[in-house]
DNA sequence: ATGTCACTTTACAAGTGA
């Protein structure tokens, strides 16, 4: 099984790197953030064509997420219990026989102090609530999406630079650590304790060029997923200006193929 | 720290969020 995760930045945008994504992977799951698409304007149809359900929850202009996968969803949920900003699109529930899935789109949070930093402590501490409370650590759940934290020292092109900063202070790598501790596995940490390996670099700055990047996007599986792991790479190609078919996002899709 | 991108609107330029 192939699972993928990937902040697109717009998938009206992004359509054609998408399209040959599912031709090149395989994926038998996508988990896709910042669709910034309303539900009734998503692509179906050139998904369709390609073989693939599109579980969407998207609003106008911001935020919006999605779960593609061969299989029709048995049921769907959007946002979660206690969501403190339940306006936002950010968080979409896919079950199937074989597992769950969750497609999240964490709030950015623009600078410590922003009231934006305070939501998105407060947002990921409800989420944590909601799943320690829905399911169980024993069930086969994938939690995937733009976290918008890098969890640790290894995930941060310049950890000393950015110790404290947006992205990367104590409070927030405290609520990833927090979703660990209730049982889930970062994915890749199963398959490599390498650092230097990102998915998001600023558009700004020729930060991509400069290797300017943190690992914000992550797959968390269950143990019933985590034992299965095989390989979990970073499509850096996807994030280069000239490798696809129109602009690249400024986050990297992130693939974990586990064992049958 | 900021050399961009995608989106929106009392739209052909400027503000916003990231």
């Amino acid at each position: 099984m192939r699972i993928v995760t990937w902040n697109v930045n717009s998938i009206k945008q992004r359509l054609p790197r998408l399209l040959a994504l599912l031709d090149r992977e395989a994926p038998d799951i996508v988990c896709l953030q910042e669709t910034k698409c309303p539900d009734e304007a998503f692509p179906h149809e050139q998904l369709a064509e390609r073989g693939y359900h599109a579980a969407t929850y998207g609003q106008r202009a911001y935020n919006g997420v999605a779960v593609l996968s061969r299989e029709a969803p048995l049921s769907l949920e959007r946002g979660f219990t206690a969501d403190p900003t339940p306006d936002e699109a950010r968080l979409l529930t896919a079950r199937y026989d074989a597992l769950t899935v969750i497609s999240a789109y964490v709030i950015n949070g623009r600078a410590i102090g922003d009231p934006a930093y305070e939501r998105k402590l407060a947002w990921l501490d409800a989420l944590r609530a909601w799943i320690a409370g829905t399911f169980s650590p024993e069930e086969p759940l994938v939690l995937a999406g733009d976290f918008n934290v890098a969890p640790e020292a290894r995930d941060v092109h310049d950890p000393a630079g950015w110790e404290g900063s947006i992205h990367f202070s104590e409070p927030e790598r405290t609520r990833v650590r927090a979703l660990l501790d209730w049982g889930f596995a970062d994915l890749l940490r199963r398959h490599t304790t390498d650092g230097g390996i990102f998915t998001w670099w600023d558009y700004r700055a020729g930060a991509f060029h400069k290797g300017w990047g943190l690992r914000i996007d992550l797959i968390l599986g269950t143990e019933p997923l985590a034992g299965r792991v095989e390989e979990v790479r970073v499509d850096r190609n996807e994030r280069r200006p000239k490798a696809g078919e129109g602009a690249p996002s400024d986050h990297a899709p992130v693939i974990a193929t586990l064992a049958d």
